[in-house]
Formats: C-alpha cells, sequence, structure tokens
DNA sequence: ATACGCATGTAAGATGTTACATGATTAA
DNA sequence: TTAATCATGTAACATCTTACATGCGTAT
C-alpha cells in the first residue's frame, strides 16, 4: 500500500489537489512510484475516508485541495521509520537473461549489448537531469538529491555489468 | 505477462508439472520472478488453454508434466529478442528516501544506515550462493550465473551509495 | 496407521492499467 | 470563440496475494 504513502508524504510537504500530485508522480517520483490518475483519485478518496486527509479548501472547478491529518502524520512517520522497505522484485529483463541459452550466443551477447545502452542512457538522463534542477536547501531536494545519486549509481553498475556480460558471452562463444 | 514468459521459459528447459516450476519460482527465480502457486497453474491452464503448452505426460495424483509447443517456442524467441523490457519501476526503499525530511536526520541517518547494511547482508546471501552452486556448462548455469553476478553487483552498489548517503545525511546535521 | 510430501485447483480481495466520460476556466 | 489546461470521476480488465479446499502415494 505504498501509494498510499507516497500521497500522505506528499501532502505532508504541501497541501495539493488530485491534479497537482498527479503532476508530481508524472515528473519525480517517475521513476520511483508511478501512478496513474486512476489510482490517484481513488486512493485520495479512501485517505479523506479513513481521516487521513481531509479536504481543506475547494477551488474553481471543483478543485479539492487535501491537507494532511494528525493520524495521516502518525501513519507517514510509522511507515518511514518502523516498517520494512519490500525488497525490490521482478525484472523482466534479468528473467530474459536465465532464458538467453535458448537463443545464439551472439544474439544474447547482442540483447546485453543493447541493456549496457539502455542503462548508458538512463545515466545521461539522470546527469542531465541532476544539472538542470536547481536544487534548493528545502528538504525535498536534499533527500532528491539523494535519491538522485542512487539513479545513477545503480545505472552505472547495470552498464557495467551488461559491458562485462556481453564480452563474457562473446569470449564462451569464441572458447566453444 | 511476463510470468507466461517465465513459464514458457522454464518448460522450454525441460518438461515440468506445475508443482516442479513451484520449486524453481521458490529458488532459482524467487530474486527475478517470484510466482505463487496461484498465479502457475493458472498460467499453465490458460498456456494449454491458447497452445503453447501441452500436456504431454500424466503422472501418479494428477500429475501434468507440461511440454512446450512449437507456437510457445516461437513466443518464447520473439519475447526474448523482440519485446524491450520494462524499466524496473516502484521501490518502496527509495521512496521513503523522497520523505525523510520529515523525521530528524539523526533518524534519517539511520534509515539508511539499515538499508545499507540490508544490501550487504544481500551481497553476502549471494557470494554464499555462488560458492555453493556447482556451476554446470548448460545454459541456464552459464547464465544463471551472469544473472547472480548482476546481484552482487546491484548490492554492493546499494551499499556503497547507503553508506554514502547517510554520511551525507550526519554531515548536513552537523553543518546547520 | 499415520504423517509427510506430492499435486492440483478455486475464491476473494488488493492493486494496477487503460480507456471512457464529463465539464469549468483561462488565454489567445 | 475556440483551444489548451485544469479538474474530477468511473468502468473494465489484468495481475498478484492470501487463504481455503481436496486428495493420492510412500516411507516409517
Amino acid at each position: 500500500m505504498s501509494l498510499r504513502h507516497a500521497l500522505l508524504g506528499l501532502v505532508a510537504e504541501r497541501p495539493a489537489s488530485g491534479y497537482d500530485l498527479l503532476k508530481t508522480f508524472e515528473t519525480s517520483l517517475a521513476h520511483v512510484w508511478p501512478a496513474t490518475q486512476s489510482q490517484v483519485y481513488g486512493e485520495l478518496g479512501r485517505l479523506g475516508d479513513v481521516g487521513l486527509l481531509t479536504v481543506a479548501a475547494q477551488g474553481p472547478r471543483g478543485r479539492k485541495e487535501y491537507t494532511i491529518t494528525d493520524e495521516g502524520l502518525a501513519e507517514l512517520r510509522h511507515w518511514l521509520l518502523s516498517t520494512a522497505p519490500e525488497r525490490p522484485a521482478r525484472s523482466d529483463m534479468l528473467l530474459r537473461v536465465f532464458f538467453l541459452g535458448r537463443v545464439a550466443a551472439d544474439e544474447a551477447a547482442d540483447y546485453l549489448a543493447r541493456q549496457g545502452e539502455a542503462a548508458a542512457a538512463r545515466l545521461a538522463g539522470f546527469e542531465e537531469l541532476s544539472d538542470s534542477i536547481d536544487w534548493g536547501q528545502d528538504p525535498l531536494s536534499v533527500y532528491g538529491k539523494v535519491a538522485l545519486e542512487y539513479g545513477r549509481r545503480i545505472s552505472a553498475a547495470q552498464r557495467e555489468w551488461a559491458d562485462w556480460a556481453a564480452a563474457q558471452v562473446r569470449a564462451g562463444e569464441r572458447g566453444q
């Protein structure tokens, strides 16, 4: 149920409407916890029902601006510090690796090389993002930077792994 | 729909029953594409219905041994080489990082340090696994090793990031 | 005889995706 | 006046998790 906590965390930062939150999910949170419009409006309704958020103001076009309640703040803090993150699972990129023995070695090496290129592209994207944002001193900026650094390091490791793996497979191919 | 392709890939390697496949999902594939009993039996039925797998033999206790069909093989190959892996998304560990500004700096640093320890433990697990398996020359072994190396490298990068981030936060704390 | 492992299946509910549907406000 | 943006909501469907339900075969 982390969508719930993402909403709680965002609204805790500043009051917002579903529309506002949606834009955040499409930008800053896109690489971390993507969510669709359906999900956001649905969960916002439920969070209101259970009293973790409230509609503090109405705006034009039926805009509902949500604010976090004390219970919401308590729930957010509990989730942050007292619940264990689930280990990330399911990578269809890696799943394919398991079955690469079904295709010729050069096809497998090509697949791995393509994953290396994709990782390099992601890395470049993160570098660019890092340069384009003017980082403030607010907490979301500070920790946003830490999160971005995660993306950089993981992408770099993925690229190095893919290059190594492709070379490994090509070496095995010649060895046979 | 990658569960489907995981089943296709496994059965392509050697004919198997739902029960056999389940054990593979709980061991080798646990870190890559976990699946439950419900899912496996359900999808196996559907794969039979659409003709990508067939029940080639029956055994005791209603055991059904599945074999891959030519269409199944074609579908597997297509998925392997001609469909793009989805980029991995959703990390509740990272999502928490975004909201770490809600808690005191030392609590945030503790959180990051714990993630570092968890990554170190995963790394140790992979090292141990790597030593315990007697790697053969069969394709599943060769590429299984490549997949394991991925786990090692990513875990190492995660540990280094978490240690760096925790230090970063503690430095900021003193700076204020 | 009895417990353990083998073996399959279904139901209910949570979560997520895609598509549909509607309408108000604002700037050019 | 008309197009873009703001703004919310629902329906259908796919996927995944948890729990329930049943029964055969084999070794002790």
